[in-house]
DNA sequence: TTGAAAGCGATACCAG
DNA sequence: CTGGTATCGCTTTCAA
């Protein structure tokens, strides 16, 4: 009696003929009698064998895996950028290696260090807040392993790409605004270094600049993160009197500056118009539904793991594509217009 | 000039020694002289040599890598336990590969045979709304795969199981309403054959009855899914002076019952109190907030993860273990009860 | 203290 | 049509 899974000699030995006949009866390989390959493939069945994935491995030096870099699982926007990832990949045979930084550089570096050992035969990352230096990505590229960012890129690294176009949203953001009548707008975002963030200010500012209306410094707040906590603290240092409307960089700065707005008597809508980002599926459920920007998840993650796995697979080399998706604005009742 | 990572070959080529002395230099064995030693290990940080993970698993037959089939990523509970399970995988050298069902038995048929090839050392599981049939879970366990289920588990086969006690929480959501005065509960589930849906409502109709209060039919009401539209439109279903309170078995049924509710204009929690089901964020952001059942997602995962790598690398055999995590009530102000 | 060789499971080339 | 053999990268006896 043998343990452990049945393998290819095992059935070789079972019906007497070499490991080698049997491999090309189960690849259906027509230069084995047809008699054979029946007989084998009855065996096979009959045995449950399961060719081993780790000896395929590493003979043809492909993983038909990907690694994901990601900073935070429980996030609706990657979530449904993982599931983009998973459909696309799933379909193509692939799967999927997920490694969560937690928004922290120490464990961005670790988690693809561990990567770099061939387990993947490509990856796809959206840096952490936190990173600042991208040795280990370029590693990634330096090792031929072939690399797509997402959302959050590395301008430093040339590749793939798959962002939305922040300037673009904020601007559409600032119209929206605009056509609400705001006269004093005001900008509440995550951290100051963030290329996404820096974009989103820039578009928003710069459209209500072209309408004639200038943001003083007062107005703009940055914090450390972009959760419900952040935007409640934050939202206190508004002077009340001075803003008529609050753009926040994600759908919980903007719900927790609502509720520091509403415990000061301020009406939302009516007083303050509110727009946050991402459209998570809070944004619909609260009250005053939020008037938010739709972020493709999905789609970015289903085009990224097309890039990559077109990298892959690809016999030439293709130039470099930097895929933008397009944002859409939803418009609720924080900004008084959930009818247009 | 070659292609390719550096191997160990490489390295002995480029010092005229044996890759046998190199692995085991790399390895430190004291059996190599320290000065060969130390020349592989200079040569190897220096070239950038990395362990090529496929032959090293061939070699061990190990992988080191989990495999966790979890209904559905863009979940707070299950991003919850993904979170947990990585920490503690982590830790333990282990990767992990996740694959989601959607919910569909075809997909998790799907996914498990995708996992048997040896691709992973074990397997974590949640089973699907949608699974009645056990097969392929039984085929990991007749290959010897090491094999843990967590939150829906499947009754009929034999393994490690980290489940929290759900009639438990339905008798502890019963008590919270009875001692803030409901006389008229009801309840809205989930799919009806859901081992956890059941145990919820049993545990909440029992510790009623023993109060000498008996839940009529006509106020259990069950739905396909759990989320916030199922529960706005099942919430239509119940006849509004027939209730005085609502245990809901997730906070987005609970969420969309309320606002179904506010749109009748009944409030909550003077004319209904409600209760969901999870602790979800958006539970303590909702107004009012929402009084919940904590689900301690983090640990579930994190202790799945400690019985399958035990499993896993253990010599003995251990009895299976059924692993049961504590619940714990947040009251808040959908029941009047936020300073309880 | 080091090297040669076998073997993990599967594939593919070269003979026959 | 089928079998033997080398190979993927690494570890680990066994010999020297």
């Amino acid at each position: 009696m043998k343990k452990g899974p049945v393998t290819i000699k095992d059935l070789a030995a079972e019906l007497n003929i070499s490991p080698s006949t049997v491999s090309r009866a189960l690849a259906n390989n027509p230069l084995v009698k047809l008699s054979t390959r029946r007989e084998v493939q009855r065996l096979a069945k009959e045995q449950n064998y399961q060719p081993n994935f780790t000896a395929l491995s590493l003979k043809s030096s492909k993983t038909k895996t990907l690694g994901i870099i990601i900073p935070d699982i429980v996030h609706e926007f990657f979530g449904l950028v993982i599931r983009g990832i998973e459909d696309f990949a799933y379909n193509k045979g692939y799967n999927v290696i997920i490694c969560s930084t937690h928004e922290m550089y120490q464990r961005e570096v670790m988690v693809t260090k561990a990567l770099l050992n061939g387990r993947v035969d490509g990856i796809m990352a959206c840096i952490s807040k936190e990173s600042q230096n991208y040795d280990h990505f370029k590693e990634i590229v330096s090792r031929n392993i072939p690399l797509v960012f997402f959302d959050c890129i590395c301008e430093e690294i040339d590749s793939h790409r798959v962002i939305i176009d922040d300037f673009h949203a904020g601007g559409e953001v600032a119209k929206h605004l605009i056509k609400t009548g705001s006269k004093k707008p005001a900008f509440l975002g995550g951290p100051k270094n963030l290329s996404i963030i820096k974009d989103r200010l820039a578009g928003f500012k710069s459209t209500f600049e072209s309408a004639g209306i200038v943001i003083p410094d007062s107005n703009v707040i940055h914090c450390d993160s972009g959760n419900f906590e952040d935007g409640r603290e934050a939202a206190r240092n508004f002077k009340l009197d001075e803003l008529d409307s609050l753009f926040a960089t994600t759908d919980m700065l903007a719900i927790g500056a609502i509720k520091t707005f509403k415990e000061s008597g301020v009406r939302i809508p009516d007083d303050v118009s509110v727009i946050g980002f991402s459209n998570w599926s809070v944004s619909e459920i609260y009250e005053p539904a939020l008037t938010t920007v739709n972020q493709p998840g999905y789609e970015m993650g289903f085009k990224s793991a097309e890039l990559l796995i077109q990298q892959i697979e690809g016999d030439e080399v293709k130039p470099f594509e930097t895929h933008i998706l397009p944002t859409s604005l939803e418009a609720r009742e924080s900004t008084g217009s959930s009818d247009s």
